[in-house]
DNA sequence: TCAATGTTAGGAATCATTCCTGTTTTTATT
DNA sequence: AATAAAAACAGGAATGATTCCTAACATTGA
């Protein structure tokens, strides 16, 4: 069982509370308005620990190579646009239970990761 | 249209030859016996070249934290086992096209990590 | 064959992330 | 609330995969 401190407890509450997916600076940044001393290793500490204990999601680098993190860990996937940089939700797109036994695995850990264009984007004048 | 060159041709021969997926310094380790003076530089270069070709595809960083490299282009997914390490190819698990029409979306790319334990290592003694 | 353009080797630079160290905070126990 | 042990912290240095840079070399099309 992890320890509370401020630090963390604060880094848990902003990714509980936000629907983004962010990655470590943001998160730093946000984080340093309440507390102005934490420090960025702390932040990155602190998300591999949570990430660890199965509190918060790591959902993987995004184009600008950065890690990104989700605060709510229900089976869902992730659609990243390549136009506006946007990163969607989107429910569960296959049924693990199935697949473990159709192959006999046991799976711990499932993401999924769609690029492409999104609605917003299709519906503008440009072509993709 | 991408030109030709030793190097190249012998990168994406050597990903089209072999079923597992290395990383970039699998790639340059077996290439260096075929042209000793190849840069590492040079394998990184072309297996972005060759991947935002679509030649190749890039299966997202393993635990190790190094992009992993899929000579075989056909939509699948991928089962890491946490256990021995191995990465095995699974098949398509969702209805791309389905899922375009549904959320009115255009999906380029489209990739699956799963992480658990092997069919072999779950038939071994030890417990997970 | 030649010029234009693309590609290479080698090494330096980048930069997200991890590691290290001495200090501070938290927790569990009186 | 005092205390000791364990965990967490700040700050900064180190790491290391990947990218960038430049001068030399190779490929292509005419």
């Amino acid at each position: 069982m992890l320890k509370h401190s401020k630090q963390r407890d604060a880094i848990l509450a902003n990714l509980r509370s936000r629907y983004d997916h962010p990655n470590a600076d943001m998160i730093f940044a946000n984080i340093r308005e309440e507390i102005p001393n934490i420090s960025l290793g702390t932040v990155y500490r602190n998300l591999a620990l949570l990430a660890e204990m199965g509190e918060i999601l790591k959902i993987g680098p995004s184009e600008d190579g950065k890690e990104r993190y989700d605060g709510h860990t229900h089976p869902h996937s992730h659609f990243f646009c390549e136009n506006c940089g946007e990163i969607y939700d989107i429910g569960e797109i296959f049924d693990t239970r199935n697949l473990e036994e159709k192959l006999h695995i046991c799976i711990h850990e499932a993401s999924t990761t769609l690029k492409g264009i999104c609605k917003g984007c299709l519906h503008s004048q440009k072509q993709f």
